[in-house]
DNA sequence: CTGGGGACGGGGCCC
DNA sequence: GGGGCCCCGTCCCCA
């Protein structure tokens, strides 16, 4: 199985490919709709992903740091892309199943109505494209607005720069609806970038996520809600990301590679917001939205800030998205080799599998109980739903035979604080709070120096002695020096003619202890 | 073999 | 005394 880890905006739904001449003509602003091109051995020249990787690539080998491909501080700091909308709803001409061509979309911001053009152009074959289909899409903007605005809006949705999410259409889904799965995707962050995709396949394709919005030009830590201790703002701000079973975790928002490239800072980042990680599985009734601003609340609740006010930075989130698909249809799983650094995500659906608490914990039932979209499944979804079934039932009863361990053994009382996602005990909300970040991809601390990110402060600040080149480990017989404590005890072995690989590992990876 | 990030456990401090 | 919070040490892993 493949796991990867990646920044989310390193894939984006929809990409905008300034400098590729689209087959039919389509200006240079348009907005691609990356998806999996299932079947296909290459990927396809237009194709966003691809493009991607080629403009990361070529930061790489500008001796970019990794990083800079998805921390574009700066634009944030424009405000670009920010949305202004905590909640919005599309409204999608009556008796239409799909946006094709011009189709003013009503964009209701709740203050205001902006119209907006959208082209989509689906593709041919929407499943075989995988999931979320693939389309290009070009939006245009009517209403009066500055150049500037516009060029957020189509930089907004490849760079990433924006929260670029895809929504769910709620009202639509509400209305059983089964066979047809409706998103919103918002292009970019502004009210003006969104855009709805609808495909009529009969696959769980959706890939859904819920926007937090906010144009405004708070810091990030204001504009995240933080508190003292990194709170979440009220649940009327939170947003979510659910993906289906189907639904390829790689649908990242990816920066705008093309112009991460060129620029030399390294500045735009492509960076979602905390809360809207793919965690997938979610889904915005009232219910799984307070259940999940819960979970977001205790996420951000720890050493989100700097409370020396020099080094520690919190800023946006760097959130990773957990890359696996089935194998039959990740045909993009590879793409993410080139960006991930540390160790893989977990994969969720490993875990659900193995995790004996999902029952309760996993947002994946919160879908299945509530998701509207999940419960619109018609008929012709009765085989996802019973392979859901399936996963869900293996998990409860793991679940169960988890409990009945613990019920006999002390370590569940020592580590009573399980994480949603993996079902890891840990002997306090805080560590799993940290721990979490691992599934979440929140990494509350930038380095000031260079924007890397790090999920915990001890991290970052042993990061920062890359900076200032201080190495306080130092080797007693041969005077070498280190800045990593672990480094100079690895050195050591060299002068003791240990074996480093002979000492068998006692820390146990986080699905093994579940 | 080194550099460095990810992840986690443990301990100290404070309330 | 217990819990929350934070820091540090440690190990793993990858480049």
């Amino acid at each position: 199985m493949h796991n990867s880890k990646h920044s989310v905006g390193l894939y984006h739904h929809l990409v905008r490919q300034p400098h590729r001449p689209q087959p039919q003509g389509s200006p240079e602003d348009d907005v691609v709709c990356t998806t999996h091109h299932r079947g296909q051995t290459t990927c396809p020249p237009g194709h966003p992903q691809h493009q991607m990787f080629q403009e990361a690539k070529k930061m790489k080998d500008n001796n970019h740091p990794s990083h800079c491909l998805f921390t574009p501080l700066p634009s944030r700091r424009r405000g670009e892309g920010h949305l202004t909308l905590g909640h919005r709803s599309i409204v999608k001409p009556a008796g239409h199943n799909t946006w094709r061509d011009d189709q003013p979309i009503t964009v209701d911001e709740g203050s205001g109505t902006s119209t907006q053009h959208v082209i989509m152009i689906e593709s041919a074959d929407a499943e075989a494209a995988g999931p979320g289909g693939s389309s290009l899409v070009k939006q245009e903007r009517t209403e009066g607005d500055d150049p500037q605005h516009s060029r957020n809006i189509q930089t907004g949705a490849a760079a990433g720069v924006a929260h670029p999410v895809v929504t769910e259409d709620l009202s639509t889904a509400a209305t059983p609806q089964p066979r047809t799965l409706h998103s919103i995707a918002e292009v970019s962050g502004k009210p003006n970038g969104v855009l709805k995709r609808e495909t009529d396949t009969e696959t769980l394709t959706v890939t859904k996520r819920l926007l937090h919005t906010g144009s405004d030009h708070r810091s990030d830590t204001e504009r995240l809600g933080l508190g003292r201790l990194g709170c979440p703002p009220a649940p009327a701000s939170e947003y979510l990301l659910y993906d289906d079973l189907r639904t390829v975790h790689s649908h990242l928002d990816s920066g705008d590679a093309t112009e991460a490239g060129n620029d030399p800072s390294c500045s735009y980042t492509p960076e979602m917001e905390p809360v809207n990680m793919a965690l997938g599985l979610e889904t915005q009734t009232d219910q799984s939205r307070e259940d999940w601003n819960r979970y977001s609340s205790s996420v951000y609740s720890e050493g989100c800030l700097d409370k020396k006010g020099e080094v520690i930075v919190v800023d946006e989130v760097t959130v990773k998205v957990e890359g696996n698909t089935p194998p039959t249809w990740n045909a993009d799983s590879h793409l993410g080799d080139g960006y991930s650094q540390g160790r893989d995500f977990l994969d969720y659906r490993e875990s659900l599998e193995t995790n004996p608490n999902v029952a309760t914990h996993s947002p994946l039932h919160t879908l299945r109980d509530r998701d509207p979209v999940f419960t619109s499944m018609g008929p012709s979804d009765s085989h996802n739903r019973v392979l859901f079934d399936q996963v869900l039932n293996s998990n409860e009863r793991a679940r169960a035979q988890v409990q009945e361990r613990g019920a006999t053994s002390g370590a569940s009382k020592k580590k009573q604080f399980l994480c949603m996602f993996c079902n890891k005990g840990f002997s306090c909300p805080q560590k799993v709070e940290i721990h979490q970040r691992v599934h979440t991809g929140v990494k509350p601390f930038s380095c000031a120096q260079c924007h890397m990110r790090f999920a915990e402060a001890g991290t970052l600040k042993r990061h920062q002695r890359v900076h200032t080149g201080e190495k306080p480990f130092v080797c007693h017989l041969c005077r070498a020096s280190f800045s990593h404590s672990f480094n100079l005890k690895r050195h050591q072995r060299v002068h003791t003619g240990e074996n480093h690989t002979a000492a068998p590992s006692v820390r146990s990876s986080p699905t093994s202890t579940s």
